[in-house]
DNA sequence: TTGAATGCAAAATGTTTGCACCCGG
DNA sequence: CCGGGTGCAAACATTTTGCATTCAA
């Protein structure tokens, strides 16, 4: 088998930032990346199936470099805690119905024209992955 | 002198719910009327100037009640606890520096296209009061 | 008078920190 | 081996709740 592996880019970007592979920051890369909008919670419970000693302290830790490093981004989605998600999913903004707590995602493209003039407009740089729009969706309006 | 007095519109609407007119209830609202952006915390400080004894247990519930008949606003501007203003003001949303903290207040003018493709195209209805953008502002570019 | 509203204390929830030990490089 | 990373416990920040007392209607 030409031996040819390619190093995955969380570890090239771990290693940039002179920081070290452990097991844990692996496991939370993994969970965030298999549940979705997490929270740190969830993220915890899901590590620990694999690994049970795991602290919430060390998924808190990493989850804020990992999202230094661009690897995971969070957004606020209901009241409470944060969620995270992984960079490599499509970016999307969120739309929560605050009646019903439905969840949908909106293609960045349809808030683009905005982006744009508030860039040009007021100099402001958007975090599109950031953005939530609270408000009533279709069936609770 | 013609004795004409107009009851405030506050008033109207807790009776309207059949709520009760207490000092509490009017010294939050003035807080947050005065305050502008202010966390519960905030607007704890602010009216205990007045009344010391007031708990902070009374302004949480008394921002519920008055959020829930539309007196009151609240958005999340940074981490942690969000920030409350009055309903009287020229509604807006806000752009926030996740640098240098910054606050920038901008019209719905701006956001209209945006909010009235979301109606149309997802029959989502959003709360424009609600609206935070994170970012980066034109000094921190 | 009477139950909605409040004050207080305690619990719940979410996040951060200090420190001794561990382990990746 | 050495210092960054982790587990643990404790502190911290924010919000909610149970209950006895107070007060608006």
């Amino acid at each position: 088998m030409s031996g040819h592996t390619t190093t995955p880019e969380w570890q090239a970007k771990l290693r940039e930032g002179g920081y070290r592979l452990t097991a844990q920051r692996q496991l939370v890369l993994e969970a965030v990346a298999n549940l979705g909008h997490a929270t740190p919670e969830d993220i915890c419970a899901e590590v620990q199936i694999t690994a049970q000693a795991v602290n919430i302290s060390t998924i808190y830790r990493n989850l804020e470099l990992l999202e230094e490093l661009g690897l995971v981004a969070h957004a606020h989605l209901r009241h409470g805690a944060p969620t995270y998600h992984a960079t490599t999913e499509e970016p999307h903004v969120h739309l929560v119905c605050s009646r019903c707590d439905a969840v949908q995602p909106v293609s960045v493209e349809l808030v683009d024209p905005l982006v744009k003039r508030l860039g040009s407009e007021r100099g402001f740089t958007v975090d599109v992955r950031h953005v939530t729009f609270s408000g009533l969706c279709k069936d609770c309006s």
